[in-house]
DNA sequence: GCCAACGTTGGC
DNA sequence: GCCAACGTTGGC
């Protein structure tokens, strides 16, 4: 078991949007940072807790909850040519680009960036680093813990 | 829209 | 395999 955080920007995918969508259940395609994909690919397993984390947007933070409801399989977008994801140089043999699917848990009140900034709980967190651009972060548990338990509100 | 930070590309 | 140039990210 372990614990991420994910980004997402809200024009893309909101946490309103997740919690429209099939089973709330998203596939986390367009991840093309091989950091990232390592992650998705290599360490993720079902039930693997979640921060849905909005980016790049106007009240940056995290939004909700969520979990790992898939094992990695190949991002679909690679090979769609209309696709602004298309990789010409993957195949289906030999995909690059792989994706999780991610499920709501819970909508949350936001988590502001300002306030995960404000705890020294959190100063190692990868997401708050100067210069992190990573989508996906791995959490320590401590981490994990202090967020869900203590700036959680529903 | 600015720009610091970092990842990727490609010539050599 | 180095590294300059370029592209992207994302908070501000």
């Amino acid at each position: 078991m372990r614990y991420w955080l994910m980004k997402s920007e809200p024009g893309d995918c909101s946490i309103d949007d997740l919690a429209a969508m099939k089973d709330q259940t998203v596939a986390w395609y367009g991840v093309r940072n091989y950091q990232a994909r390592n992650f998705m690919r290599d360490q993720m397993s079902v039930g693997d807790g979640v921060l849905f984390y909005h980016s790049n947007c106007k009240e940056p933070g995290i939004a909700g909850i969520a979990e790992v409801c898939s094992t990695a399989y190949p991002d679909a977008k690679q090979f769609d040519k209309k696709s602004k994801y298309f990789d010409e140089k993957a195949t289906q043999e030999t995909p690059r680009w792989f994706n999780v699917d991610v499920k709501l848990v819970k909508k949350i009140a936001l988590i502001s960036i300002e306030e995960l900034k404000h705890h020294p709980e959190l100063e190692n967190l990868r997401t708050l680093q100067r210069g992190n651009r990573l989508s996906i972060t791995p959490l320590d548990p401590a981490e994990w813990r202090f967020i869900t338990t203590r700036l959680v509100r529903s």
